[in-house]
RNA sequence: GCCGGGAUGGCGGAACUGGUAGACGCGCCAGACUCAAAAUCUGGUAUCCGUAAGGAUGUGGGGGUUCGAUUCCCCCUCCCGGUACCA
């Protein structure tokens, strides 16, 4: 080791160190009770083609972790895989007419280059995607497990129907109300799809992030407001010609007598009976039907409404009221009926103020302050008015006695209910797990059997159009059923994200062909910590912690919870360039084919396309993403700097959990202090040390030297292993080494102080 | 709309438990080396006034608690993520 190159030089030395790690297998590894392990997840990433950004931040944050961990002497494991199913493999299909398997496993292969080339420390015995039939055969196994638990079930749901393309779009695909491709103005249709029941669990879901103490509040609150439990009551309304009861929930008894109109959903019975016998109804339905599916688009757009020609007795004070249609009901949630207390409820008070609909107070401040009904809804808890016998109370002995009258005449029931839906886990697209179903002559679905397992998708396809090819493949339709009679096979895949939901057990016995998961599991999982994205705090992470109590559940694992701790990572985020074209779409720009004009202060102040030369507009700094295309290659900063480099700048950038905004030109100085550092390792690495060194003849400015080592290892111990600021680490590392450099130049006589010094750093 | 997060020099960020605001790095300025440049090294660099010593101001905006607030509380603005079919 005594011949160092004088030059530093990362695209001789760390190829060539690499090579040793895989051929020598160094970061392998297999269970060892003796020793404490440790499992050190990131979150898989989605083959798109190349490496971006976000990945290179994420990975290394992951493998520094990995690496301090093994060097405290515990049994690491950190695995990588790629969640392989989803919509981008179709574009690509669509567009470049190349099967999705070809395509992405062509993108795998060369991300995995990058993975190698970036150095992480893997065990790529380990790896998986999800698109093999290996990995997703045990989802098939397990689906059926979930059905014999009722777990699963079928329903109807809403979708986003492209009329011109044929075709389900997701939310992404659709702008403007129209689809991205066609144009066409998109139309909401009901069909029948697959559920897994996630609001079994919701109360453990719920209870168990109590005890999660090593994940940041910020997620925990996320997730307990995405399940959102309340206490309410069920209130069945009577219609007023007694044809049947009108159900609602409501989570505000104590505002009952406050109600003055009802509100359903478009889609409700009562609103498509209505519409059957009046035009301007089913006019207004029309209108409704091209409304989107998504929640943010719904509430924002403007609340319109009719009135229905029917009314419901109010059960308190038997008052006929109006029950109107409103756009903004929706029919998933709950029963599709709400109730409306204009007063209370500042949606129902700006609808009632739109449509000159009374606003009855029942609710005043406990402390007697005033409140103006005109102005604004009164939406906080308070004491009962106007309310005849239920007068003066506050909200807990309203809600009590207003329950106790209705339940009395058998026309409410007190229900916990929750924000959390099922899962709906059915896509109408190719590129995913097929669902295991078939359905016989009378359309019964019947769950496939375990020997019949897995169900293959058909790789290789010719892809006519835009809407799933497996519908127009009868050799993957057509199936027998077990009794020998003639099936249908059900052509809907599974939701990708059921692929993630579990791959993080399967790590640990990837190898195993015989069973989902086998009993090295219980050795590894919980993972100790798990690293992504912020933007999956609660869709991935709790589909994930459901299915794993499901897994739990059906004696496949023996942890509840999946991930001990959670490393939210934040964002890699950049400016966007597009220009605005005829049709209204956007194009968006590369930030490599833009050439960004800045001001005195260093602000962007204009940019121009460097093909045309023409401006593009500079849109606001975005996550990096294949649909603003605002990504910036890591691979051309590897290639120039090393892989070193690239993963000190980005942990020196900012903390991880912060939102990073990039900018490339700081990279410089991260490559500046590895080659400063290279030369003085250089410099010292062949002197020679005293043999035995007298620690009491250290001066002050040697004995200071001596010090701030010492300090800089508790701070970069502390820093990497319970802050995890790694920004601070290596800043304190980098105070060392110009330290040291100073020392080196000062007082070359130190070298016991200095070779110690540089045996710190390198570590 | 709702839920969560954020805002500190020209720029990225630091200040961990309420106690010297701006560590470390980028950029910029000056100097050394060089025929010259690059690279490298040394010094300076929040803003305003001042030759300087020094003074004043300063952590998105407004208010509050405190001997003391980037940090705690209330209100607001803007930005980011999620919003159930992008992953």
């Amino acid at each position: 080791m005594h011949d160092i190159p004088e030059r530093y030089e990362p695209a001789e030395i760390e190829p060539r160190i690499q090579e040793h790690w895989e051929s020598a297998r160094v970061f392998k590894v297999t269970e060892d009770p003796a020793r404490e392990k440790f499992y050190c997840l990131c979150m898989f990433p989605y083959p798109s083609g190349r490496l971006h950004m976000g990945h290179v931040r994420n990975y290394t944050i992951g493998d520094v972790i990995a690496r301090y961990q093994r060097m405290l002497g515990k049994n690491v494991m950190q695995p990588m895989g790629w969640d392989a199913f989803g919509l981008p493999a179709e574009n690509a299909a669509i567009e470049n007419k190349v099967p999705p398997a070809d395509w992405t496993r062509s993108n795998i292969s060369y991300m995995r280059d990058q993975l190698k080339r970036l150095g992480f420390a893997y065990d790529w015995d380990r790896e998986l995607a999800t698109c093999d039939p290996g990995y997703y055969r045990w989802e098939q196994w397990f689906f059926r497990r979930l059905y014999e638990k009722d777990l699963v079930y079928r329903a109807t749901a809403v979708v986003n129907w492209d009329p011109v393309d044929q075709t389900v779009l997701a939310n992404e695909q659709v702008i403007d109300g129209c689809g991205w491709r066609s144009g066409a103005p998109v139309e909401r249709r009901e069909i029948p799809q697959w559920f897994l029941r996630i609001t079994a669990y919701a109360d453990e879901l719920l209870d168990e992030l109590e005890r999660m103490d090593e994940w940041p509040e910020a997620v925990k609150t996320m997730q307990r407001n995405w399940i959102g439990r309340s206490e309410g009551l069920s209130i069945r309304f009577a219609l007023s010609d007694g044809s049947g009861d009108l159900e609602v929930f409501t989570t505000r008894p104590d505002t009952l007598l406050g109600a003055t109109y009802m509100a359903v959903a478009p889609e409700h019975p009562l609103a498509t009976a209505a519409a059957a016998s009046d035009p301007a109804i089913a006019a207004f339905l029309e209108t409704c039907r091209h409304q989107s599916t998504s929640e943010a688009v719904i509430e924002k757009m403007d609340k319109l409404g009719m009135p229905l020609p029917v009314t419901v007795r109010h059960p308190l004070s038997g008052v006929d009221l109006p029950v109107w249609v409103a756009n903004f009901v929706l029919m998933s949630y709950g029963t599709g009926a709400v109730m409306s207390v204009p007063a209370h409820d500042q949606r129902d008070w700006e609808f009632a103020r739109k449509y000159e609909l009374p606003i009855r107070q029942v609710i005043a401040p406990t402390d007697g302050a005033v409140c103006d009904i005109d102005a604004a809804a009164y939406t906080e808890q308070g004491r009962t008015v106007n309310s005849g016998e239920f007068d003066g109370l506050e909200f807990a002995a309203a809600f009590d006695a207003v329950a106790r009258a209705l339940e009395a005449q058998g026309r409410a029931t007190r229900r916990v209910q929750y924000r959390l839906r099922d899962w709906l886990v059915s896509r109408q697209r190719y590129w995913g797990c097929p669902i295991p179903v078939v359905y016989d002559a009378e359309g019964t679905a019947i769950p496939e059997s375990d020997d019949r397992l897995p169900v293959v998708l058909p790789e290789q396809i010719a892809w006519e159009g835009v809407a799933s090819p497996l519908r127009n493949m009868p050799e993957f339709t057509t199936t027998i059923l077990p009794d020998g009679s003639p099936g249908r096979r059900e052509t809907d895949t599974f939701d990708t994200f059921f692929e993630s939901s579990w791959y993080f057990s399967r790590f640990c016995s990837a190898d195993s062909d015989s069973a989902m998961v086998d009993a090295r599991v219980d050795y590894w999982m919980p993972v100790d910590i798990y690293i992504g994205g912020i933007e999956h705090a609660v869709l991935h992470l709790l589909y994930a912690r459901f299915f794993h109590k499901a897994m739990r559940d059906a004696g496949l694992v023996k942890s509840d919870e999946p991930f001990k701790r959670l490393l939210t990572q934040g964002m890699v985020c950049k400016e966007t360039y597009y220009r605005d074209s005829d049709n209204g779409r956007r194009q968006y720009f590369s930030p490599g084919a833009v050439e960004v004009d800045t001001d005195a202060k260093g602000r962007a102040v204009a940019a121009r396309l460097l093909a045309d030369g023409e401006a593009v507009t500079i849109g606001p700094v975005e996550k990096m993403s294949k649909s603003k295309n605002n990504g910036v290659d890591p691979q051309a900063l590897i290639d120039r700097y090393g892989a070193d480099t690239v993963r000190l700048y980005t942990m020196f950038a900012a903390p991880p959990d912060q939102s990073l905004e990039w900018s490339d030109s700081a990279v410089e100085g991260a490559s500046r202090f590895l080659k400063t550092l290279w030369r003085l390792v250089h410099d010292h690495v062949s002197r020679d040390r005293v043999a035995t060194p007298n620690r009491a003849m250290e001066d002050a400015k040697q004995r200071n030297l001596r010090r701030h080592i010492h300090e800089t290892i508790v701070k970069v111990s502390d820093d990497i292993s319970r802050r995890y600021k790694f920004n601070t680490a290596i800043a304190a590392v980098m105070e060392l080494v110009n330290h040291i450099g100073r020392a080196a130049a000062d007082d070359p006589a130190a070298l016991d102080e200095l070779l110690d010094g540089l045996d710190v750093v390198v570590l």
